[in-house]
Order: C-alpha cells, then structure tokens, then sequence
DNA sequence: GATGAATGAGAATTCATTCAT
DNA sequence: GATGAATGAATTCTCATTCAT
C-alpha cells in the first residue's frame, strides 16, 4: 500500500490510541498489555510498532491527548459576554466532563485519574500533566481576577493562590464522582456557592 | 500461640508493608515486582506468602493503612474549644500531610495517588477508599455544622454538598504538591479564605 | 526484455549487496536485519525481495562474492617470471587484503569470518567456501610443487600436505589482524621465513 | 531448597552452558535461541534466568569456558625433558583438538568460529578471544625461542614474529578439518615440516 | 516457620516476509 | 516493477507464586 497519505497515518495512530483508551480506562496503564491494545485495536503486533515505538510511547501519546481533550472543556462559550464566575466555571467544566465520559465509549476521567499515576514515575508524562494543569489554572485565575476587578473578591486577594485553590475542585470532582459515585455538577458548584465562591 | 508469636506475625507484616510503600510511592503499584518487595523488606519469598497470600493482598493492607494513616491528620487536636473552621481544617490536614511526607522516608501522598488508581479496577480496594473518602468529608461536614450553626455560613447551606465540595481541596492539594510542587499547606489556606469559605 | 534491464537487475543486485557486506562487516550475519539492509540499500522492502527471495538468497550471495573478490588477490601477477615463492605468496595475499580492507568501505576480512561461521551450518555455503579455499590451496600448492623442482625444498615433499599447512598462515592472518591487531604483511611473511618457509 | 550449595550452583551454570555448547555447535550463537537453550538444559526459563541475567552473559560465559578448555591442550606434557619443536607442538596440540572434540558431544572447534565471530561485534568478547590467542602465542614463542637456543633456528630469528605466524597453523587446523574435512594432525604436521619448521 | 530455587505463563518487542495498490 | 504497510510467529526476558527441604 503506498502512497499511504498522512491522514492515513493519523488514523492508524488514532485507531490504536482509541483502543488504549478504552483499555486504560478499565485496567490503568500497567494491567493493559501490549496484547490487549493490539487486540482491541484490531491490528497485528507488528501494525502497532509501526505506528508507536514502544508501548511507553503510546502512553505518552495518551498522556497528550489529555491536553486536547481538556482544552474545549477549559474554554469558556465565546457567546457569554461577561467571564463566567468561579463557580459557574467549576459547573460548566465538570458538566462538560461528565457529558463527554457519558457520550464516548471510554470515561476520559479514568484515564486521567491513571495519568496522575503515571506523572509520579515518568517525568515526560509528568511534563504533559504540567502543562494541562497549568492551562486549567491559567483559565480560573483570569476568572478570579475578573471578580476581584468587578469587587466581587477582595482587592487583596491573590490571584495565584486563589487558582491552586480552586483548580482542586477538578480533580476533586473526578475523584469522587469515579469512587464514591454522589456529586453532580450542579449540587458540585452550589456546594461551592455554599462556602462562599463566587 | 502465645501472644509473642502474635507480635511477631504483626511485626513481619509491618516489615513487609514497609517495604512496599516504599516501592509503591517509587514506581505506583504495578511496576513494583514481588521481587523488589521481598528485596527490600529483607526477608525471603516464601516468608512474604507466609504473611500475605498474594500481592493483591499486600496491595489491599497497603490501601487499609491509608485509613489508619489519616486518621489522626483529620481528627482536630482535641485541647481546641471552638471546632476549626473549613480552612482551618484544610490547613491542619495539609500541613500534616506535608510534615508527615517528609518525616517518614516514603511519600505517603504517592501511596495515596496509587491507591486512588487501583480503586478503578479493584472492588475492594474501592471500598477502603469509599471509607477513607467518608471519614474525611464527615470530619470536613461537621465543621461546616459548625460554621452554620455559629452564622459564618448561610442556613440554607446544604452541608453535605459544602463538604464534598470543600472534600476536593484534599486530593487536589496533593496532586498539585506532587505534579507541580508548587502547593504550600499556609498559602493554600489562604488561597481559600480569598474565595471566601471562612 | 532488452540488455538495459538486464543492467538494471545486476546494479540493483549490487546495491542490495554492498548494502549488506557493510552490515555484515559490522554485525555478523544474523544481527544484521532484513530492515538494516533494505534501510542501507535505500530500496524498499518489496524491491529487495525481486531481487532475492530471502534473507538465506543475499547471505549466498555474499559467500560467493567471496569467491570473486578472493580471486584477484591470490593470483600472482602474471609479469612475474619465476612463480612466487610460499612466503612471497603469503605477503601478497596478506598486502592484498590489508589494502583491500582499508580501501573499500567494508572490511571484508570481517565478512569472511561471518562466512566461516555460516559454513559451518549452512551446506550450500560451506560449498561456496570449500571452492574459494581449494583455489587458494591450487595456487599455494602451485607454488610448493615449483620450489620443489627447484630444489629449495626436499624431493619427498607432500605438495597437497605442505599446502594444507602453508594454506593456515591465511586465516590465521586474517583472525590475528581483526582480533589482536598486531600483524602486518611484510613481518608476517618474515615470521614464515624465520621458521623455515621458503 | 535453601541452604543450596555454590557447588549446586555451579553444576546448574555448567548445565545450562553444557546445552548451550551443543546448540551453539550447531547453530553458532545466534540461530541458537533461548528457548532451545532452555528445552536442551532441561529447565524451565525463570531458572535458566536465574543463573545468566541474559542470552549475552551466557554467551560471554561460553567464550570463558574456551580459556580453560584450551589451557590443558596448550600446556605441554610435563614428562617431556626436552620443550617440544614448534611442528611437535602442532601436532599436539591439532591432535588434542582432534580427540576433544570426538570425545565430547559437543565439538568445541565448532563453539571457536562462532567466538570468532562474536569477537568482531562484542568487545567483551574479544577481550576473551584475545587472552586466549595470548597463551596460545606464549607458548609457541617459547617453543620458538628454545629451537633458537639450541640453533636449530637461525639466531637472528624475531621470535615474536615467528610466533605469530606459527599460531596461525591452530586457527587453519580448525577451519579446513570443518570446512573441507581433509586434514589430519600427523599429516599437517608433516606439512609443516616439509615447509621447513623444525 | 523459613528458605530460595524453580516454575511456566505471559510480557514487550522484533523480524523475515507478503501483497494490495 | 515498485512501494511500504501489514502480518504474526518467534524472540528475549519477567514475574507472581509454589514447594521440597
């Protein structure tokens, strides 16, 4: 098959990543053989090392995907004219991960939950962990700083504590929703209004 | 068996959990090989399936001494009158957790973060986590009782939503302690008093 | 089909070849891989596989190119009058390789102890090798039989035996330049006087 | 099994080199795998894998083994007054060879030209290889030097040089009796003397 | 109880070769 | 003819667990 186009190459990548996912979200990244990814991908062993060079690689790559996929969560609707509010924030992000864990076939929030894991031995993964929170956190510091400017926080507040605080409420979230199974994003976020978030 | 002997069984298990938490907060569960636990503990293979059948097993023990371990952090110092506030409590955990961490010569928050990924594939390490989840949002719930009660938040608070809420500034500390080492037990609190939980 | 492509094939053949000896002098025969050939070649995997049809097809071929490349350097050059005597043969053939070895970019001396090793359980190569070392034993045998008519050595002289031992001083050169390197043509040749050889 | 002997130990090792020897003779060492080595020792793979920490180490040790196989076939008779003449040596030496190898099940000469081999790409290897042609020369410059004492050999004689030459006779005994199949140690001795080496 | 050698299924990865385009 | 993606058996090595001593 020659002149096998990019984009055919890209799908095979997506294929297998695909099949990781599904695979990582029910068993985490080291109860996930290489013989379950070629299996669930559909393709022979060999496909698979033509596309990824060793199975760390395509950790890497999951890891990366985290970015992407949390992007168009952290970003809020372009329509609303005013900057949503902490709290509004925390609802539409945890809204937006719970609708997509339901409509696709794997819980991206499993995958995360691994990903944590994984950034505690693998510094490249950790570098990507890095990355995605710190977009996370860039997001709901401006967000705070619009409330402190609007005088809905202090005029002292600083803007950087403030985020790491409230960056906690996602992966808080993801927790408890994966093993305890009671929070909702709306009674999250009211919950939150609750102890005195804006 | 006279007690002696009983002592004796408790101390080697002690000396092989030992061992694994030190692996674990290194290399997360998976990538610890029986072997490496049986070389660091000291002790032989056959000694380590006397004491614990299988590494699931170990694994388990490791997950219910998390609730052991916590314990005492969330449990308020008993000469206080008045119960802590929510970011009291938040910055007396915190502040034993990072004390704890770097008292003892493994990363127990490591352990946890293991712990939380293994609770997505094994029932009954679920279960232990369900628990230790429980205790800690009751401790965080009766505070927020407390603040009601005493007018700092509003009568209409729904406490158990406030504390699965306010619940997240734990694993979230953690994760950011560890991912981005940027996370401070004072500062974290007062990152939470700018938002405005009192 | 026209000579050009007859051309063709045999350049391609040649490539594939050179591409070969160079892996094979690095690496042996069997941790050079089908990969590293066709990567060296700049071919595809599919061309490789027009030209020979398997790995054991380009492996012979190397054998036999031994016996082409062998030839040239142990036939004397024909401006000689008088036959060379042993020891003047063994310093051609031994100035022969070393020049050869250092002029191409693959030292064939290397191929050749790849080859030896392949005789030994490959029949087809063993029979390639049985021909290049009964040519080299022809001509050092040649030689024998002439300084036996001379006179410089006994009558009773054993002209097959005397070859068979005289043919050594070849590979034993080869093994002692590649693995203690400390041998050169023209005190080589001397050492076989020194002993006695003609 | 514990309290297991180093002698135990020792006698698994010789075990698995025992039926790495025949599969190497056979096959040299890369066409020989690990799996064949571990149904020829009779073991299970985790054991192989205990005593070698891989298919290298085993390799290595095979070529070490070739040290003190050769040492007693190198080493003259201690009976003889008189140091043996180089062809004498020859002729022992070849002849020892010779009777190892049909002794054994294994021929080691065999297990020699996949060292060689493996000599060319392993520089732990070649040191091996290296200490072994250094004895091997040892001795023969010895027997050398003794022939110059007593004149039989011109006292201008490089001894060193000689030697090397000489050595050669070991390496061409081995690669014509198993490639060609034509050569014998009373016969090539003969040769050698019919070449003049006293 | 304790030892640690032994097990063998299973892990990740490689490789010669094929074949649809 | 040429391409190179795809194949899948084979390779090296690991690992949780057992059991004779």
């Amino acid at each position: 098959m020659p002149r096998v186009t990019e984009q055919h190459r890209a799908a095979r990548k997506e294929q297998i990543l695909d099949a990781t996912m599904r695979c990582v979200a029910r068993e985490g990244f080291h109860k996930t053989s290489m013989a379950q990814i070629i299996e669930e991908s559909g393709l022979s062993a060999g496909a698979v090392y033509v596309y990824f060079r060793s199975k760390r690689d395509i950790i890497a790559a999951i890891a990366e995907r985290a970015i992407s996929t949390i992007q168009p969560m952290v970003d809020s609707p372009p329509q609303l004219a005013d900057p949503p509010s902490p709290s509004e924030i925390i609802e539409m992000i945890t809204t937006a991960v719970v609708e997509h864990a339901q409509s696709l076939e794997v819980d991206v929030t499993r995958v995360a939950v691994a990903i944590w894991g994984e950034a505690l031995r693998d510094e490249s993964i950790r570098e990507i962990a890095v990355e995605v929170f710190g977009r996370i956190r860039t997001v709901l510091a401006a967000s705070i700083q619009a409330q402190k400017d609007r005088g809905t926080l202090a005029p002292s507040t600083d803007v950087n504590n403030a985020a790491k605080t409230l960056f906690s409420l996602m992966p808080g979230f993801i927790l408890q929703r994966l093993i305890l199974n009671d929070v909702a994003p709306a009674s999250y976020a009211a919950g939150a209004r609750a102890l005195g978030i804006p």
